[in-house]
DNA sequence: CTGAAAGCGCTTACAG
DNA sequence: CTGAAAGCGCTTACAG
C-alpha cells in the first residue's frame, strides 16, 4: 500500500497541507474555490486519510467505544444496535470491538482501545468484573458504563456507572410463577461456569422461590451446561431421564430452554401438558418456537438507553456522580406453562 | 487520558527509547538485566503502547482483517469463529470490523482499515460487490478474499480471490426434491432486496427446478421479506391465506423458514402433513425447531478454510493466481417434508 | 548491547 | 483565507 498521502494531495492542488487538512475536516475557513478544487483532487485520486495519524494527533475524537464480551450473543447484538442508533444521533462515532474469549484480559483491551482511538467514553457489554479488572479500571479516568455484566460484590464501584437487572428477583418471579401453578418438582438448567455470576444469582432466585413456596431444594434437579441449543437438549435429556417426576423446568437462558423443549417434544411428551418450561432473556427464539416458550424478558431497549444516558452524563460533566441502575425484567407468559392438578 | 508514554518509561529506566521499544517488541538484542528492569517499570506503571503510533510507523503488521457486512448474522459468526482459529495458528492477528448497513460504502471501509492497521490481507464476508466497488478494489493491491458475498457478473475478478456456493444449483436441488415428493404448488419466501443477488440466483434455481419437473411458474407464489422470524411468519400468513392450494414452501433462509413454520403450526395445520417446508443455510434454528426443518446447508467450515487458504497463498506469494471457488452445499432432509399423493 | 535522530501522516496553533 | 513548522508516540536504520 504505497498510497497517496496528504502531502501529495497538497502538491497536486498547489496548496499547503494545512489547507487540505481543513477541507478533509470540514473546517469553515477555506475559500470555496480552493475547497472544491481540493475535494476534486481527493476524489480523483481516491485519497483516504490515514486514521492512525489522525488519532495520534487528535486529543479527543468524538468516538465512543463499545466492547462486547462473548462474541456472538444475539442478546448483545440487540443492545448494540440500539446504542448505535442513539450514539449517532448525538453526532458521536462508534467503535465496536468484539473480543472472543481467547483474547487477552478484558480491561487491557479497553485501555488499548482508549489510547488508540482517543475514545471519549466506553460502554462495556457483558463479561465479568472482579477486583483485578478493577485495578485497571481505576487508571482509566474516562467515562465508562458497564452494562449487562457480572460485577463481583467486592468491586469498588466508584470508578464507573453500570446498568443491569436484578437477577435474583427475576429468577424468583419466574419460579414463583411455576410454583403458583402447582409445580413442585422443578428442574434448573443453567449456562454454567462461563457465566458464573449470573448463574449463581439466578440459582439463588430459584431457590428463594422454592423456599417461599415450601418446596425443599433438590440438588438432583440442577444441571450446568453451555449457552447452546444442543446443551439445553442434552441437559433436559439427562434431567428428565433421571427424574421423571419433574413437571417444570426453569432455564437461565432462552437458547437452553429451546433446546430443552426440543428434547421434550422429540420424546413425544407434550409442552406444557407433560412438562412446563420457562426461559430467560426474551429473545425471539422462544417466541417462534412452537409452542411459544415463556420467558423472563430483559428490558433490552432500556438497558441500551440507560447505558447511553449514563455515559453522556459523564462525558458532559466529568464530576457527575456514578450511578448503578438495576432495571426490572418482564415475565412473559406464553404457551409453555400449564397448571398441575 | 494524559497517560504515560515510551519516553517516560525510558526516563524512569534510565535508558533510551529505542531500548524500551526493543523490549516491547521482543527484539533479542537487549541485555537480560536491562530487559527485566524495563519490563518491571512497564508493569508497575501500567504502560500500554499507543497503537496508532505503532501502526503509523510500521509497514506491515501481521494483521489480517475480516470485514463482516450485515452485522449480526449467525451464519457469518460461525465463519468468523472458524477463521479466527486458523489465523491465530499462523501467528497472525485478527482485526474484526462489523459494519452495520447504515455506514459508508463497503470498499471505503476496507481501504481505511488497510491503511490504519497496516493489514497484510483482508477477508471480506458478505455484502454486495458491483463494478463501482471494484474500482476501489483495483487500487488495493493487497491480498483480498471475498467470501459468501454477492459478486455481480460484470465485475472484473482479477483483483481478488473468492469463495462461495452455487446458489442456483443449491436452490434447484431443494426445490427439485420437493417436486420429486409430488409437490406442484410450491411457495417461495425470500429475504428480499437487501440480499438481491442471492435472492435472484436462488429464485432462478427454484424456477429451473419447477420447469424441469414440468410445473409452470406462478408469480402469486413469490414473497419478498426480510431476514427475520417475524417476516417469515408474515409472509407465510399472506401466502397461505391467498393460495390455500400450496403444499410446500421453499425459503431462502432458515430464519424465514422457522418463522413460516411457526405460522403454519399456529393455525393448526401440520408440518409436514399439511405443508412441507425447506430452508437454506443450515443453521441450528431449523434443527431445533419442532419438527426439525429441512435445509440446504452451506459448508461453513469449508468456506472459512478455503478463504484462509486462498488468502495465505497470496500473502506468501503476491504473484500467485487468484482463484474463485464455488463450494457444494448439502441437502439435509429432516422432518419437515412429506410426499404428496 | 545501546542511544540519538529521522520520519511515519496527520492536526493545530501561529503568523501572516 | 492560507502556509510553514512543531509535534502526536512510536520504530528503525545507523553509529557506536
Amino acid at each position: 500500500m504505497s498510497s497517496i498521502n496528504i502531502k501529495d494531495i497538497a502538491k497536486l492542488a498547489g496548496v499547503g497541507v494545512s489547507t487540505v487538512s481543513r477541507v478533509i475536516n470540514n473546517h469553515p475557513d477555506v475559500k470555496k474555490e480552493t475547497r472544491v478544487k481540493i475535494q476534486d483532487i481527493i476524489e480523483k485520486n481516491n485519497y483516504i486519510p490515514n486514521n492512525s495519524a489522525r488519532n495520534l494527533k487528535m486529543l479527543a475524537s468524538n468516538n465512543i467505544g463499545i466492547i462486547v464480551k462473548g462474541s456472538f450473543n444475539p442478546f448483545f447484538s440487540k443492545i448494540v444496535e440500539r446504542i448505535e442508533r442513539s450514539i449517532s444521533n448525538e453526532n458521536y462515532l462508534l467503535t465496536l470491538h468484539y473480543n472472543s474469549s481467547c483474547e487477552k484480559d478484558d480491561s487491557e483491551i479497553l485501555i488499548e482501545q482508549i489510547k488508540e482511538k482517543r475514545l471519549n467514553g466506553v460502554i462495556y457489554l457483558g463479561g465479568n468484573f472482579d477486583n483485578k479488572s478493577n485495578n485497571y479500571l481505576k487508571l482509566l479516568n474516562i467515562p465508562l458504563v458497564i452494562a449487562s455484566a457480572n460485577i463481583s460484590d467486592d468491586v469498588d464501584k466508584s470508578g464507573f456507572s453500570s446498568v443491569g437487572i436484578d437477577n435474583i428477583d427475576s429468577a424468583f418471579k419466574a419460579v414463583d410463577y411455576l410454583c403458583k401453578m402447582g409445580h413442585k418438582n422443578i428442574g434448573l438448567l443453567s449456562s454454567g461456569f462461563s457465566d458464573s455470576n449470573n448463574r449463581n444469582l439466578r440459582t439463588f432466585g430459584y431457590e428463594k422461590a422454592l423456599l417461599k413456596n415450601g418446596i425443599s431444594i433438590n440438588i438432583d434437579y440442577y444441571r450446568d451446561g453451555y449457552y447452546t441449543f444442543e446443551s439445553g437438549y442434552e441437559m433436559a435429556k439427562d434431567l428428565l431421564n433421571k427424574n421423571s417426576e419433574i413437571t417444570a423446568i426453569f432455564s437461565t437462558s432462552d437458547i437452553i430452554a429451546v433446546g430443552a423443549a426440543k428434547y421434550i417434544l422429540s420424546t413425544n411428551r407434550q409442552i406444557p401438558n407433560d412438562v412446563s418450561i420457562i426461559g430467560f432473556d426474551g429473545l425471539e427464539y422462544g417466541e417462534f418456537f412452537h409452542p411459544s416458550i415463556s420467558t423472563v424478558a430483559q428490558p433490552i431497549e432500556e438497558i441500551a438507553d440507560n447505558a447511553v444516558e449514563l455515559l453522556f452524563r459523564q462525558i458532559n460533566d466529568m464530576e457527575s456522580l456514578n450511578e448503578h441502575i438495576k432495571l426490572k425484567t418482564n415475565l412473559i407468559i406464553r404457551d409453555s406453562i400449564a397448571s398441575v392438578n
